[in-house]
DNA sequence: CATAAACCCTGTAGTAACTACAGATTCAAG
DNA sequence: CTTGAATCTGTAGTTACTACAGGGTTTATG
């Protein structure tokens, strides 16, 4: 059993994340010390890895809540849990896609810009411009 | 003169965040009727159209301030905008490549999934390994 | 065994950029 | 003058953390 420093340091997760995940019943509460510090054991290690990962694969936290019931549940599926995965995939493709638009307006406008002493810049005139879709 | 509600549907921008643009100093305050209600004008609506076009292009609201301080100074040049512009360009293009590299990670772990009704998921062995840059 | 350093505790408040009320007041139309 | 729509202020909620303050506990060393 291991004190929360060693954990935040074998997961990469800081300590207050650590408390932050067990107030919002991402980790469960887990034994202390008779003075009341938190101790930790190998399934607390393997989920918050489960937890970082997922987080650095841009799962929501309610995403993974919705993960974390299916393998407590312990009769989870490739299915169920492909399904969470896709979904997810759509939207980090469409937020490609929103970006990938943006950076063409941005790069147009920018373009249009001499970069001059001029104090007729195009691309104020383009945020001043109101066209709505 | 306008009241707040005929400022909202003429920029697309809600009632609530205009007033909280003038809290956070965004808006400058502007007159009121009697009663307290606020009075806009042309310049208002050009300015918010601004805000809310730069917001649509994905600058923060500590960029657009720092645009709207040149263009209020009245003496910003093509030069200074386009500073601006350009970081931002790099975060977008930034954002851009973190995301592509994580829909490359899930779709290849996606992929491995076929599933069915089998309580092993690669997905989810993927999510507990510990594999740290 | 005593003490200091390192660690940990709770609770609260802050971040970005809004959104969502409650409960009161004012405006515009009839 | 009444009614209903619009607006007012102020506060609290959202997401996923992070950053304290002001304590108590553990552990290493003398």
């Amino acid at each position: 059993m291991i004190p929360i420093g060693a954990l935040s340091r074998q997961t990469g997760c800081n300590i207050e994340t650590i408390r932050y995940y067990e107030r919002i019943g991402i980790l469960s509460k887990p034994p202390r010390t008779e003075g009341g510090h938190r101790l930790y054991g190998k399934e607390h290690v393997k989920r918050l890895v489960f937890v970082r990962r997922s987080r650095e694969l841009g799962f929501s936290l309610e995403e993974i809540r919705a993960l974390l019931k299916l393998v407590d549940g312990r009769r989870y599926t490739c299915e169920e849990v492909k399904a969470v995965t896709d979904r997810h995939l759509e939207d980090v493709g469409k937020k490609i896609s929103d970006l990938r638009r943006l950076q063409k307006t941005l790069k147009d406008i920018s373009s249009q810009c001499r970069g001059g002493f001029v104090p007729h810049c195009p691309i104020i005139d383009a945020l001043f411009e109101d066209k709505r879709p």
